[in-house]
DNA sequence: CCAATGACTAATC
DNA sequence: CGATTAGCCATTG
């Protein structure tokens, strides 16, 4: 694949994270665990917080749908920093409360939900 | 190659 | 619920 980007990028693992962050549904967030075990390395979340941080295109990725695993906000490097965030967030219909996602298991975006969900119901 | 760092996570106090 | 500790992996000097 091309890189979406003008040039190559310093890591491929960085491309990765950014490439995987694209999939993000707007108004939908995940979480850091959820791009580190996508790319096959559910234990590089903090190689994958580094590789967010340092996305050079910051608003053009939606690295702001990336929260924490507990359902807050985490920290962001763009604007006025988490300030910025929640606003983003808030923009694309995602309810933030006391720094954190309201209803942040239902809007949990998952790698895995491209699955064609059969009638299996529960 | 070794040491330090970071937009993290889970467990403990 | 907030503060601390330890584990984790990729990047950088």
């Amino acid at each position: 694949m091309k890189n979406i980007f003008k040039y190559e990028i310093g890591t491929p693992f960085q491309q990765s994270v950014w490439e995987a962050m694209r999939h993000i549904p707007k108004g939908k967030v995940t979480t850091y665990g959820a791009i580190a075990k996508y790319l096959g390395k559910p234990g590089a979340v903090r190689a994958v917080g580094t590789a967010v941080g340092r996305n050079p295109f910051a608003p053009e990725i939606p690295c702001h749908r990336v929260v924490r695993s507990d359902g807050s906000i985490g920290n962001y490097s763009g604007g006025e920093g988490v300030k910025t965030k929640i606003e983003l967030l808030k923009k694309e219909g995602v309810e933030i409360s006391k720094g954190r996602v309201t209803a942040f298991e239902k809007i949990l975006y998952r790698f895995e939900d491209q699955h064609c969900t059969r009638s299996a119901g529960s």
